[in-house]
DNA sequence: ATAATTTTATGACTATCAGTCATTCGATTA
DNA sequence: TAATCGAATGACTGATAGTCATAAAATTAT
């Protein structure tokens, strides 16, 4: 008989529905804020379920993140297909990058805490591995439309694709971790509008690739 | 009787034994790992006198925090009355953060939490805005490099000197953050050398502020 | 010198919450 | 109908941030 194929189905319905409803509740109170007595209380579960799926808080935390990575890749994809010349579809993916983590707030935020915090990706088949590996393929996209820039010659050709495509994530996620949790506070106190700071750094990105 | 004046004193000592004791603490087993009861055993106190001096862990924390700013903000000043011109100032302060990360990475670290953590500003005279004003004062510095090289015309003249410090800021954060972060991951999953990230990075953003 | 007062320090206690585990429930199979 | 097995439960444990009534020490007043 086909239960088990049955139940695996069942299984990982189970663990989609968990997810959900982790994102509800850690997107409506914080993350600090969410307890697991919550989100059991949200899935209607009991919390002893939880932890038959996700081994810690973390893990199901991560899987959060890990949809949020999905769909940073999707936009990430959509932006290069746009754009024809390589430097173009760079500062696409930048603009995608902004979108994103104004869009998708809730989920940028989640991966800003993911990117400050020591993950350990040591433990097999972890959530923190699958986001790694979205993450590894998102990069991969960045480089590759270097690499196309490189070859049509918008792009200096003097630049390793994958390195650069790592310093330009790096800036990214530095500029919009600036522009989500100090930009309120930037524009009360120094009367600099964040997306003023984001357009300026995307300027400054593009500027720096070109040959 | 200037009774008073000794007793400030000394309790301006005690506050800062506290944060020497944090300090060892929080340095030594990560700041998640050590508990207000660790640091009082360093202390030599009672966790109950820790909280006459700190309303909480945070503020702790963020007392730590400050003197890594002020360390920081040092060795700003250092790097720009090396260099003469604009431009070379704007690189030495590149390199000295990153030295900072290597030479202070606990100090680094903490701040990593710092500026990637939603501190609440508001409270009066909480550690939060000590942290704020010296990395004002910082930035202040970067702002004035970059005007210095506006003037001598080593920087292009489009750009808002304090604006662009903030860009600046925002993108070396973020590319040091994934070098003490991802950057052992990075080397072990795809043969990149951190050093590399950073002195290419360092390379972009002078390129992009160049004429 | 002594009592009264004010400041500083204590540590037992509370509240909260992540994570566990013996037990129950329910579906599948024999 | 009984036996088996995986899924689910929720009371329990351990850890720890933060509190508060009380004590000790220092300062001031008598």
């Amino acid at each position: 008989m086909g239960t088990t194929e049955r139940r695996e189905r069942e299984k990982l319905r189970r663990k989609n529905e968990i997810i959900d409803s982790a994102e509800r509740v850690f997107f409506s109170k914080g993350l600090d804020q969410s307890t697991m007595d919550d989100v059991a209380a949200e899935a209607e579960l009991s919390k002893g379920t939880l932890y038959l799926y996700f081994k810690s808080k973390e893990e199901l935390y991560l899987a959060v993140n890990e949809r949020g990575f999905q769909i940073l890749q999707t936009l990430f994809s959509e932006a290069i297909s746009i754009e024809q010349n390589g430097l173009d579809k760079i500062r696409a993916i930048g603009q995608a990058y902004f979108k994103f983590a104004q869009q998708y707030s809730d989920y940028f935020n989640a991966m800003l805490y993911y990117e400050s915090r020591d993950i350990d990706f040591s433990i097999e088949n972890s959530c923190a591995r699958a986001c790694e590996e979205v993450g590894t393929e998102t990069l991969k996209i960045v480089a590759s439309a270097i690499q196309t820039g490189i070859v049509d010659g918008s792009i200096r050709s003097d630049l390793d694709p994958f390195k650069t495509a790592v310093v330009l994530w790096g800036q990214s996620s530095g500029i919009v971790q600036v522009h989500t949790l100090k930009g309120q506070h930037f524009q009360e106190k120094h009367k600099i509008k964040p997306e003023e700071i984001m357009q300026l750094s995307l300027e400054m990105m593009a500027r720096s690739l070109q040959v």
